[in-house]
DNA sequence: GGCGTATTACTCGTTGCCGAGTATACGCAC
DNA sequence: GTGCGTATACTCGGCAACGAGTAATACGCC
């Protein structure tokens, strides 16, 4: 159940792991983990880098080394990292790595509201995103191809995790998409005359008041 | 690319799609989407609540009906949805089925930074997350199993996503496991000689130097 | 029938995220 | 040699998000 951590922004993980090798001012930070390839792994955004890199001063995760002014560009401060640091960056993999914490991907809240639209209109929503799906593994593809003879494969491993899960989003989506197009999903009419008339069928109203009492919950 | 919306959080969706069959006062929304199991797909945190309640109510996606005091409790305030919020859900719904914005899994993030700890122990750690999926997998197929006989398929898709994702990654795992306890997985000796002496092999330092100049980016 | 615990229902204050803005330097075209 | 686009490097303010707190009612149970 994941700590709360001193700094919990996934962009400290990423600094950490950075700095790790060599000492470096954040905008450079940003750069290798780009140059790493690593920005498909955490959302970099500039707002963030600062603050980050400002919390993790703070919590003695990283320590400043100098800061120097080169001509008249703005101040430039370089950051090692502490022994503290260090700890923190193999925990928080270890923790990465051994918990399961749920997560609540945008596609699923998209599923669950599915309803609200038409069958037909919903095949060729899922078609756009199948197409969308299916260009993001050409290029996670092509991104393997590239490094994968220079690079060992211990560093490619989140690329061939990332290709796999679009792999399985893209088998489940086709499935689907044939099942509602081809009219062998249950209850797709009734699915059809709601969104034609409006109607709610009669056992969905029924559900809808009664399952908030009996939903029995653990925790 | 995801349209900024007046209100981003996803609960706001969750809570558009709860009260467009009937008026509620906030608590009640969290009540009903968690009575329809709708907290797999949306995370309801109390202070969020009625932040987005009010924040859908100043942009007019609902509006207030009634504001009701019983006995001494505290007051509870009613609201609708609108046209202008009906019109939301719809355009949300479609987003969200046809886009396929990037995501950042917790757990790429492991991966990511995977090589600051030693091969034997991500073995550990893995079969730790492995078995959490799997226990996820079953608890999944339960609520399935219990709820397949009254509530149409319709209202399961997304537990049925969630259901190919997680077997999908059991599926993955199992095998990165397989391959690293194996020894069959490439470079491992490097990645264990690495981990016990600290070295880092030369051609990664070389590699981390370089790919900061050479990484084009698109966008 | 009194007491603890759970549930209902909400408020508030803090944290920290991040979009948008700023300002210099550099390359290279003409 | 000067204009202009792009890369470098960072600052800041506003607001969303949420944990923790509050306080009343209902409920179980000995």
């Amino acid at each position: 159940m994941a700590k709360r951590r001193r700094v919990g922004n996934l962009m400290g993980l990423a600094i950490l792991s950075a700095i790790v090798f060599r000492p470096m001012h954040p905008y450079e930070m940003a750069g290798t983990l780009r140059g790493w390839g690593k920005d498909r792994d955490f959302e970099i955004k500039w707002g963030s880098l600062y603050t980050v890199v400002r919390n993790l001063a703070k919590h003695d995760l990283i320590a400043e080394v100098e800061s120097s002014r080169e001509g008249r560009r703005p101040e430039r401060t370089v950051y090692r990292i502490t022994d503290e640091g260090r700890a923190e960056l193999v925990d928080w993999a270890r923790e990465l790595l051994s918990e399961a914490e749920p997560e609540y991907p945008r596609f699923r809240a998209g599923l669950s509201v599915m309803a609200v639209l038409g069958p037909d209109e919903v095949v060729t929503l899922l078609r756009q995103r199948l197409a969308a799906v299916e260009r993001e593994i050409a290029e996670a593809q092509a991104a393997h191809e590239l490094h994968a003879p220079r690079v060992p494969r211990l560093f490619l491993i989140e690329l061939e995790y990332d290709l796999a899960m679009l792999e399985a989003e893209r088998a489940w989506m086709g499935s689907l998409i044939e099942e509602i197009d081809g009219g062998t999903l249950p209850g797709l009419d009734g699915w059809r005359h709601h969104h034609e008339t409006g109607e709610v069928p009669a056992e969905m109203v029924e559900l809808a008041e009664e399952s908030v009492e009996t939903y029995g919950d653990k925790k």
